[in-house]
DNA sequence: ATTCTATTACAACAGTTGTTGTATTTTGAC
DNA sequence: GTCAAAATACAACAACTGTTGTAATAGAAT
């Protein structure tokens, strides 16, 4: 096994030690006993532990895109955002997962600006991909025109972050059908008139 | 100054820690440091650092409660709504502080049982005080029939998670004006089709 | 003024934390 | 098989944690 994909058990690891016990709570010596090694191999593959957390928290991160990218493969117009969206949703329990490491990644990030920074310009690649698809939607004509597409983009990212919040204090709040429901309705709101109809037959 | 009103400062002193310092460096020695005393005014007043935290959480909670039920008073039909839900968004400064607390408490609860149970009953309390505005503004004929209204609370509340943790993670993100676009336009999508031209005159 | 109680201060405790340094083992190339 | 390098284990460290117990102080009632 190579140096990086060592690196990638290790921060795999690291996740479910947060989910399992907490942020607080993921000690060296917790990620190491889950990863069925002692710190002496976590001290090797990161110089600290704040590298390892970045490390973990990217990770997530990057899986997020690549699903959401995935998702979007072979789809066109409302359906492909629509499925970028309700890719990164809690719809499944390895979903729900996700949000709860993310969650506490936020939590644990206020009070520390370097951490609050990386979450910035995360958000910031996560808006930047859904205004270039609002954009291309905007010149296909099948959203409406006069719309603050950085406004739309940071409300969809809105609605996915409360959905997920909510999902992961109560993992029975929305059920996959419920979340995919929620994010037509909006979606819909953004839809011009004229295909608005073309697309409830 | 009496016991309890004791203990509120130390609450207070808590938030203005978890603010600055995060709720992993919120210790006794932080908290006492920053409420310009010792421990042992901390131990006298709280059996135990959980005490101290529950009882923290359950402040900021009964002041959205209190928010809520204020700015509700005398507002009628889908202004009351309206305000209710907008009293609980970061609009202000003061408003943003108590968001970065809610986040890092959340966080925190991850991979915690009982705090998650917590969490599942004030937001429970939440959503059945919006069900309650919801039925009576269905009796009333201003929103529509046949909408799930345990659904369409849930998904309010998941608005304003979702503004909350983006006005957390970027303060510039949502100003106002768009926090008040946003929920006047999610809280038309409910609006019974007679009156939604009534609305917008 | 005295006495009793509530409040506060402070030191000491056992436990846990991240980090470091030093051994030991494993791996891979020749 | 040899040997150098990478990977791992483990103990020791200083710093910090929540909690406890004891002593000092302040306030109020009589």
């Amino acid at each position: 096994m190579s140096y990086d994909e060592r690196r990638v058990d290790v921060a795999e690891a690291v996740w479910r030690v947060i989910i399992r016990e907490g942020l607080g709570r993921t000690s060296m010596r917790a990620i190491a006993q889950e990863l069925g090694a002692s710190t002496g191999t976590l001290t090797h593959h990161f110089r600290d532990k704040e590298e390892l957390t970045l490390f973990a928290i990217d990770r997530l991160f990057k899986n997020v895109f690549a699903d959401m990218k995935a998702s979007a493969q072979g789809q066109q117009g409302i359906d492909r955002l629509e499925q970028m969206i309700m890719s990164v949703l809690p719809m499944s329990p390895r979903g729900l997962s996700g949000w709860q490491i993310w969650v506490a990644f936020l939590g644990y990030a206020i009070g520390r600006d370097r951490l609050i920074q990386e979450h910035q310009k995360r958000y910031a690649m996560l808006r930047q991909i859904i205004v270039q698809e609002l954009v291309e939607l905007q010149a296909a004509r099948v959203i409406r025109d006069g719309l603050d597409l950085t406004l739309e983009a940071n409300a969809l990212i809105a609605l996915v972050d409360g959905i997920g919040t909510g999902v992961v204090i109560n993992p029975e709040q929305f059920d996959p059908e419920q979340q995919r429901y929620l994010v037509r309705r909006h979606i819909q709101t953004l839809v011009a008139e004229s295909s608005a109809r073309a697309n409830k037959p």
